[in-house]
DNA sequence: GTTCTAGAAC
DNA sequence: GTTCTAGAAC
């Protein structure tokens, strides 16, 4: 009897390992998941009940309970794989590379698994925050930056990473229903293959994976209750108006004033708020401009304040993309303390492209954060509002920079945003105000090196010209007459305003091309006209080269486009101005096409033309004090006839594009007019430069004469160049600036 | 003069 | 990958 129990327990101990080389197969299961989606706890429920012998690699606990490294772990696993034991890999596991070491672990007696724990970012954050046992505002903050930094990044899970299978939990249902399916495992059971519980494949699944993504989680630490809303949203499969509610409720939370309007500020995404016009605006500099936060807060107070009244009904809103911002929470603190009414000003936390859809709060008006080009380019706010406005935005913009083409730091600019844009159809965007503050980032163009002062003052500028858009915005479209415009509806008014508008570009366009040019096609070959370089060779003039002439000797045929027409001279907008003002005149004396042609017989017409661009370069300033001008001729022009430029010197002009433009006004190229005559007076001809040479010289500012690498670049910087004009400049009456002086202050 | 665009530069 | 320049065509 007892040799044969030995003999049978002698054969079931050596039968059992063999059974388990041939059979049991070890599964090592790569949870995913943000801090705070239960990987933890899953792993706990599945091990308390499953008969197989689990092994939990915890990488935040993995070092003596505290947190170890990635190496570390793979170590742990492999071991307890080797050991014939079962994995769960217990960390975040968010991005494909850093699950790949894992899935190396796999071979025909390992079984790789993910187990996706993709629950709603809310929940993790509440979970993360109470785990910590911090109540505080910063506690919050860092884990909600910290879970929404890593959800950023999320890449789901798929087969071809080398997962023989993935379980998908989208809520606490899915999370139990796995915890059942793998606490039953026994050591010799296997789980089919494949990928389970996601709802949408391929296609639709990068949708939802980014609609997850840009989905903004509410505060933390100062909403008590996220959970609870979130698994009531989640019981309830139309989620959507859950959601809207949800949000706004918690948004109130973290609005200014605790007390008083809390139920219309809840309200934010009903109906009936949808016509009170509201401004969200992100906060400007702050993030890749690098503007300190204390100061940049004040500022948004101080301007907030100054506002309000001028807004009539409207609201203010500050934006930012996660509750753990620390402007966003400086402005709540300081809004608080200066009582500012709550439902004229407050904070959300939102994703400033999707504050209706996402967050149920209706703003008719976005600020940008833009660049001084006002181009799509860059990351942050800028980014978003291009990419969610769609092309209609870049057009709109374009066409309401008009000829500047560009900001200046300090400035806004508001563009009505067309009804084609999804940003007006789903959110109800109807205007865009792009604003540029100041950059104390070196990495960035225009950098003000901590130079407080000046950006205190831009900033404050930048604020103003905002909210005043806004209030512009508000003063002209009468919100609440007609409700119905302010969502999804396109007001007509935008449509017309746009039309017209490209009508007269049109227009204008065509006024200025078509006069000279098509009629320069019809006689070109009969009127090629040499040119005499100052070398004494010849060339003939192109085509394109001869509308000044053909003005010159028949202005009346012109007359929409000339400003003025005497018997010397006329006086014309360039067509391509090279700055804010960039007049022409032209003398009407025939063959007399460029410099070299003049003598002194002609010094009273080039007196006359002289007087004639004063007079206009005074006019101008009349109307704008800032304006500066100079007044002279190109040694090499390209156009035929004489012509006197009278540029302002901003070069502020979207028509100033390359080196050629600038070197053509700002060296020895560009020849003053009073230089121009003192010359002839005295050597009876005008002296010319080495043009090829000047043209290719790098690009120096024209007042303080720092050089830049490129036309961009260069005009970044003249934008806000505060440099007093050289001091040749400022001789010989070579400039003309206002009475006072006002354009040539330092 | 401008526009267009290839490819250099970043 | 994007920005910017520079040369050709007009």
């Amino acid at each position: 009897m007892d040799s044969e129990m030995i003999t049978k327990d002698e054969e079931m101990e050596e039968a059992a390992p063999q059974k388990a080389e041939e059979e049991k197969k070890s599964i090592i299961v790569i949870l995913v998941g943000a801090p705070g989606s239960g990987k933890s706890t899953f792993s706990e429920d599945v091990m308390k009940t499953s008969s197989r012998s689990w092994v939990r690699v915890c990488q935040d606990t993995i070092a003596n309970g505290k947190t170890g490294t990635k190496a570390q772990c793979l170590k742990k696993a492999t071991d307890a794989l080797n050991d014939g034991k079962s994995v769960f890999i217990d960390r975040c596991n968010l991005d494909r590379e850093q699950r790949s070491e894992f899935l190396k672990l796999g071979s025909p007696h390992v079984d790789v698994h993910a187990v996706v724990l993709d629950l709603p970012a809310r929940l993790c954050i509440s979970r993360s925050v109470k785990r910590t046992g911090h109540e505080g505002n910063l506690q919050g903050g860092k884990a909600a930056a910290v879970v929404n930094r890593m959800l950023q990044k999320k890449e789901l899970p798929k087969l071809n990473e080398g997962f023989s299978r993935i379980t998908f939990c989208l809520n606490e249902k899915d999370v139990e229903e796995a915890v059942k399916t793998y606490g039953a495992l026994g050591p010799f059971d296997t789980l089919p293959s494949g990928s389970f519980g996601q709802k949408n494949p391929d296609a639709k699944v990068q949708l939802g994976i980014m609609k997850f993504m840009k989905k903004v989680d509410p505060p933390n630490s100062c909403c008590k209750d996220p959970v609870s809303k979130q698994e009531s949203k989640e019981t309830n499969p139309s989620s959507k108006e859950q959601d809207v509610v949800a949000f706004s409720a918690q948004n109130t939370d973290k609005n200014i004033k605790a007390d008083g309007n809390s139920r219309e500020r809840s309200a934010a995404g009903s109906a009936t708020t949808n016509d009170i016009p509201t401004l969200a605006f992100p906060s400007i500099s702050t993030a890749d401009f690098q503007f300190n936060h204390e100061k940049a807060s004040d500022i948004i107070i101080q301007k907030v304040e100054e506002f309000l009244d001028k807004i009539g009904n409207g609201r203010l809103v500050l934006v930012d993309l996660t509750s753990g911002s620390r402007i966003l929470n400086l402005v709540k603190v300081k809004a608080e303390q200066k009582n500012i009414d709550s439902s004229k000003f407050f904070t959300f936390v939102g994703d400033i492209t999707q504050l209706y859809t996402k967050g149920g709060l209706h703003c008719n008006v976005i600020a940008n954060a833009a660049n001084w080009r006002l181009k799509p380019r860059g990351g942050g706010v800028n980014a978003a509002i291009f990419n969610a406005a769609g092309p209609a935005l870049e057009i709109a913009t374009k066409e309401a920079a008009g000829d500047a083409g560009c900001i200046q730091p300090g400035s806004a600019l508001t563009v009505p945003l067309p009804s084609t844009s999804q940003l007006h159809k789903r959110e109800g965007v109807t205007h865009v105000i792009h604003v540029l503050g100041p950059n104390m980032n070196p990495q960035r163009p225009d950098c003000l090196n901590n130079d407080y002062d000046k950006g205190c003052k831009i900033l404050r500028e930048a604020y103003s010209s905002l909210f005043e858009g806004f209030a512009s915005i508000v003063r002209t479209k009468e919100f609440n007459k007609d409700p119905s415009k302010t969502v999804s509806t396109v007001p007509s008014s935008l449509i017309d305003q746009r039309s017209k508008r490209e009508g007269v570009f049109d227009l204008d366009s065509n006024k200025k091309y078509k006069g000279p040019k098509v009629e320069v096609g019809v006689e070109k070959k009969s009127e090629s006209t040499e040119k005499f370089t100052g070398d004494g060779t010849a060339k003939s003039w192109e085509s394109w080269a001869q509308s000044l002439h053909r003005i010159a000797m028949d202005p009346e045929k012109y007359n929409k486009d000339v400003l003025e027409i005497s018997d010397d001279v006329v006086v014309l907008n360039d067509l391509y101005p090279k700055a804010q003002k960039h007049l022409l005149v032209v003398a009407r004396k025939d063959g007399l096409d460029r410099l070299t042609d003049v003598r002194v017989e002609h010094l009273p017409l080039l007196r006359t033309m002289h007087n004639a661009g004063v007079k206009w370069a005074t006019k101008l300033i009349s109307d704008e004090p800032s304006l500066v001008f100079r007044l002279g001729y190109h040694s090499d022009p390209s156009m035929r006839q004489l012509h006197l430029h009278v540029v302002s010197q901003d070069f502020n002009s979207t028509h100033l594009k390359n080196k050629k433009h600038w070197n053509t006004f700002n060296t020895a190229f560009f020849l003053d007019s009073v230089d121009v005559i003192e010359e002839i007076e005295k050597c009876g001809k005008a002296k010319l430069n080495d043009n090829e040479r000047l043209m290719s010289v790098e690009l120096r500012c024209n007042k303080c004469r720092s050089a830049h690498p490129n036309i961009p670049r260069l005009k970044s910087h003249i934008s806000r160049c505060r440099a007093p004009f050289p001091s040749d400049l400022l001789q010989n009456g070579r400039l003309v600036v206002a009475p006072n002086g006002s354009g040539v202050e330092a």
